[in-house]
DNA sequence: TTTTAATCCTGCACGGCACG
DNA sequence: CGTGCCGTGCAGGATTAAAA
């Protein structure tokens, strides 16, 4: 199969040699990951992706300052969104993955969080944007039919116009049923966005008894959604496939943990996408080549371009890719090793963590082979040795960022649970002082007499040397 | 989703205790 | 004995969990 456009051939990249060095610079921090210890981080491995597509992202963080960090796996869940339900991959007999992601990206607000996801998902918003004006002319068409047909009912074997069905890849703003509608419509697959992970979470089990939550975990293993309702037609949709994007801030990711019962393992099945010491930038005076943008365009919609299959019994059949022997092998090595370490590990969340990678190693293998088709770089009928090496790369680090974000709900500070008056307080307090003083400073700053001895007594906070005399533990 | 109950936090008042 | 330090019960507000 050949794609149905091609990447201009004829881009010239050699006016910009700052992408080698800025190429450089990023593929040096990342060059080994394996004899790290835990606590050191891990940079992202944008050569996972396939040439064309690295030339994108470095140009990206070039001229508008995007971290790669987010621009990449921003371009991870565009591609898996494109290829919804068209492809999966075999691992063993009847075991097959499919190209489902949740995503998140973190980091502080104004830190270009939403341009990248943006930027990334533009040819499918301007897919949408198409479609849905071809929906409303159809509408218009259905509803000139309508009155025909009542006007002429002398014909008795008018063919009777069917309502026309909008076709869309993404949804905004939703509730559980209208996603499940709109699903039901496109059984190709949808994406949704949801803008602060926090509260998104919070709202989980809070109306309805805890069925979003399985809502959610069901549709990541890629079970079939169903549904009866009171009102309405029950829903059957027999492969679901729901991609989640979502922003959150690193202040609040310790809400993430809180009431832990319910969401531990939900944060398991989000990859993380954390850019190590994420600051604003200046504005560059790069410029984005149009080139890129329209590379980027051709490949998102070589992808969309792809057909769903359809079996005799009207249920989609998707293509299925197998891996090469290679492939398998260095899968199967990789599996090990991290069974190991699952086993060594002293805690269950981190097994947690650790489980649900190996189903993701699988997922991003599938990704990154579509990609490489997508930007005419290699074929889609198997799973390549040199996909899956990248798809590893790209794992560890999202092992590397999923553990941080476990440690952000472990072992969150005592001064994280205060109000901001009292850290504040807290933080101005100098190590040793009386009661007096710390009173004094606390009237100061409005905070009453009792509430500051109060604040006193607690033991994780301060320790009391003397009578009237306290130190600051922290 | 709205209503209700439970829990936590805060400010106030008061009384006991340590210290010089 | 005076002064500052410390603990506690209570009422009302805010937040969170449970019920309707």
């Amino acid at each position: 199969m050949s794609n149905r456009y091609s990447l201009s051939p004829e881009f010239d990249f050699s006016g910009l040699t700052f992408l080698d060095e800025v190429r450089a610079e990023a593929n040096g921090k990342s060059a080994n990951y394996q004899g790290l210890d835990r606590h050191n981080s891990i940079s992202f491995p944008i050569s996972a992706f396939p040439e064309k597509v690295q030339h994108i992202i470095l140009a990206l963080q070039e001229s508008l300052q995007y971290p790669v960090d987010f621009i990449g796996t921003a371009m991870l869940y565009t591609v898996s969104l494109a290829i919804g339900n068209t492809h999966k991959v075999k691992v063993k007999e009847n075991w097959t993955e499919s190209a489902l992601l949740y995503i998140a990206l973190v980091g502080a607000p104004g830190t270009m969080k939403s341009h990248p996801l943006s930027f990334s998902i533009g040819p499918i918003i301007d897919r949408d944007c198409s479609t849905f004006r071809e929906y409303e002319k159809k509408v218009h068409e259905y509803k000139k039919a309508i009155s025909i047909k009542a006007k002429g009912r002398t014909k008795p074997e008018y063919d009777e116009p069917i309502k026309p069905v909008l076709h869309k890849f993404l949804v905004q703003d939703f509730t559980p049923e209208s996603l499940t509608e709109t699903h039901r419509l496109n059984k190709r697959g949808i994406g949704v966005y949801v803008d602060e992970l926090a509260s998104w979470f919070k709202n989980f089990n809070r109306y309805n008894n805890g069925s979003d939550q399985e809502f959610w975990l069901s549709n990541w293993s890629g079970k079939p959604i169903i549904i009866d309702r009171k009102t309405g037609d029950p829903i059957f949709i027999k492969s679901s496939y729901i991609s989640v994007a979502g922003t959150i801030q690193e202040s609040i990711l310790s809400e993430l943990g809180r009431g832990n019962r319910s969401q531990n393992g939900f944060t398991d099945r989000i990859l993380f996408a954390m850019p190590e010491g994420l600051k604003k930038s200046y504005w560059s005076d790069r410029e984005l080549h149009p080139q890129h943008l329209q590379n980027w365009h051709v490949m998102v919609n070589n992808l969309l371009d792809l057909p769903v299959p359809i079996d005799e019994t009207d249920s989609l059949s998707p293509t299925v890719l197998s891996f090469t022997d290679e492939g398998y092998a260095r899968l199967k090595e990789w599996q090990r090793e991290n069974t190991d370490k699952c086993n060594s590990a002293d805690n269950d969340m981190v097994k947690g963590l650790y489980s649900k990678l190996e189903v993701y190693v699988i997922r991003l293998s599938l990704i990154l082979q579509m990609m490489q088709w997508a930007a005419g770089e290699s074929d889609k009928r198997t799973v390549e040795l040199n996909t899956v090496a990248r798809a590893i790369d790209l794992i560890e680090y999202f092992r590397n960022t999923g553990m941080k974000v476990k440690r952000y709900l472990l072992d969150s500070s005592p001064l994280d649970k205060l109000t901001s008056e009292k850290k504040l307080l807290y933080q101005s307090l100098p190590i040793n002082f009386s009661t007096g003083q710390g009173l004094l400073l606390a009237k100061s700053q409005g905070v009453a007499e009792v509430t500051f001895k109060r604040f006193l007594n607690d033991n994780s906070l301060f320790e009391r040397v003397s009578y009237g005399n306290y130190s600051k533990k922290i």
